[in-house]
DNA sequence: AAAAATATTAACAATTTTGTTAGAATTTTC
DNA sequence: GAAAATTCTAACAAAATTGTTAATATTTTT
């Protein structure tokens, strides 16, 4: 009667994401993945060798995901350089919230097992390509346009993704100091991503004289 | 001959200190933190009862001095705003850059046991007592002079903390990603601080109009 | 220096967590 | 519909981790 389709391995796939994302590869248990996933915890280790393994799994797709979601958006041309930038922040935070606990997840999985920077480094440069390159030389021509005040495409990366992304990290704490819930807050998150999009509009405005 | 002086009680907590930091609640082993000690494991349940009573410990003083290193800063006064804005930023970069694994620590432990609120929302508010209020004074204060452009105090100390915080957050996967050494280039660091001073500044510029 | 309090050790116990296996049930292939 | 391949279960085994205890040593108090 019961179709036996191995939706079973898909079920635990979902599961391990979940509780990884939640607790981190330490403080995850795969008997709780399996209760979650509805199959005994042998039937685990039956499709995935190990937790390890399990992990790996969840852990290239998640990042792949991210960081494709990530930096697609600064692929594009045309239009005045600000104008670009202010698109890609938008669409950036826009990711982010829509899988918010994806940055904390990668940044406490690569903190804690140094021996995971292989694939992180492979991951990256497989969607990074040449990004800082590109990057660098439309700001140089933006620059010698007089669009925009000078500035390395690294520091400026680095400042978008840090405000951008730090928000959705430091929420546990933030709602654990002000007692506010952010889920139910979307004003918040709308307000956050006009504030960084000025904040970085501000930064690329060349100064007066 | 030995002097018996508690001197291990002092061992263990600066073992779990490290190892806490280093791998989180879940990733830390109460055998690995007794050896690091140099005492045997049954040591660390004689001092302290469980592991959970030896991290909270650690996780209670670590907040403490991160909470009041960072909040501390904000209590100037005299000075126009925007140079005592300047000045918090350098300082408050400065303290964690001394103790740079601190936030993770705090984010990653709050996230994955979100009893830990309690404890924090204690801590926080025991050092940042009404400093929102004050800064929304001075800040209004400063736009009404005309030294700066409006903004919300909440908003402004969200872009000071992600800008100084994320970078430090992020140092692991950023070497994933680049190769690079952070820790050998103090020159990055210095003009990380830089740019965030300068795009804090930028951000407080009211508008030509 | 005897008594009391505190610190330490070594061996062990309990629990939790991951991993295995032999065989039954189900589906697929022919 | 029988054989082969696969999915699945239940019970078990192994390893890792935390926690305990009883006996011993050391220090402190008087």
């Amino acid at each position: 009667m019961t179709k036996h389709q191995n939706n079973k391995e898909q079920a635990i796939l979902a599961a391990a994401k979940e509780e990884f994302l939640d607790k981190g590869y330490d403080g995850a248990r795969t008997t709780s993945i399996a209760r979650n996933a509805g199959v005994t915890h042998a039937m685990l280790h039956y499709y995935f060798k190990t937790k390890e393994q399990l992990f790996e799994r969840i852990f290239q797709e998640t990042m792949g995901m991210l960081v494709k979601g990530i930096l697609e958006v600064f692929t594009q041309t045309e239009k005045p350089f600000k104008e670009r930038m202010a698109e890609a922040l938008d669409i950036h935070f826009e990711v982010i919230r829509q899988n918010p606990r994806l940055p904390l997840f990668m940044i406490r999985e690569v903190a804690s097992r140094p021996e995971r920077f292989a694939i992180i480094k492979n991951v990256i440069s497989t969607f990074a390509g040449s990004l800082l390159i590109t990057m660098q030389h439309d700001i140089d021509q933006a620059v010698s346009n007089g669009e925009i005040s000078k500035i390395d495409a690294t520091t400026l990366l680095l400042d978008m993704i840090s405000l951008n992304v730090f928000p959705f990290i430091v929420k546990p704490v933030f709602e654990a100091a002000t007692g506010l819930d952010l889920n139910a807050d979307s004003r918040f998150w709308e307000l956050r991503k006009q504030e960084n999009i000025e904040i970085i509009m501000r930064r690329l405005t060349p100064s007066l004289a």
